[in-house]
DNA sequence: CTGAATCCAAATGGATACTG
DNA sequence: CAGTATCCATTTGGATTCAG
């Protein structure tokens, strides 16, 4: 197909490259990474094994649609273990693998300045919402 | 109020402990860190101060819509700042602030984890996909 | 106990068009 | 250039119910 516009190509070349960015390996799985539950789930699951009742009350908040939906996708991606005892009833553990220790470690150190900065962030929301409140004032003088 | 029913006082407290974890202040900085687009921006702003739409055009996908939302929740929290040179055409530079560098860190070892697991993880997927599968296939014999 | 399935409200976010 | 405003499709995720 030589009989593509300028526009056309650009066009092309525009969906070729956003495809690859969604595609990429590393967006991919800092997307994976950058979902809500993700981090408090590997955090839970830090101490050692834990049942999957007890994660969900560990983490109050969660719907077991979620929490199993976060689980199984942490387990496909070889980041935690699922270990099921068939007794009655049924106990399901969870597990960090190696994997999701590595990566538990670099969580935990942004838990760790979420922590540690939050006065500085609670500080500059307070001043960019009173700048903020100001310039609307002004701009309602004027 | 000593006329609630011991379910109502359960409600009640669930209501409580769920506010308390929705307020707290790790959890508050946690969400906003986990967002899609955060993690994005500040790693397009480690290099160095860039405009608005050079942003936008290095990450490409974002609308101007949620490039805007990002840029201000980060410039909200002090981890970005905000330059307007009154040119014609106006100018807008973004720059990571002290506290947005030492973030950034955090961020990129989460990003450059992505990059060197991310075999381990493919090949993690592959493994959990064809034994989903061989189960599947198992219960339809069955 | 551990989920799977369904329903549905609400938030997310992209596309588009417009303004200063 | 740097946004703002609006519309709307998709997604998210909670509540509920049921099953193994």
């Amino acid at each position: 197909m030589a009989t593509m516009t300028a526009a056309q190509r650009r066009e092309q070349a525009r969906s070729d490259y956003d495809a690859f960015l969604r595609d990429c390996p590393t967006n991919q799985l800092l997307g994976r990474l950058s979902d809500k539950w993700v981090g408090l789930v590997v955090a839970a699951l830090v101490p050692g094994p834990m049942r999957y009742s007890d994660i969900g009350r560990r983490i109050a908040g969660v719907s077991p649609k979620m929490l199993t939906q976060t689980l199984r996708a942490l387990e496909r991606d070889g980041i935690v273990s699922r270990t099921v005892t068939p007794s009655v009833p049924v106990r399901v553990d969870y597990e960090l693998t190696p994997l999701g220790r590595s990566l538990a470690g670099l969580l935990t150190a942004v838990k760790n300045w979420a922590e540690t900065h939050f006065d500085d962030v609670r500080a500059a929301r307070e001043r960019y919402d009173e700048e903020t409140a100001e310039n609307t004032d002004a701009a309602d003088v004027a």
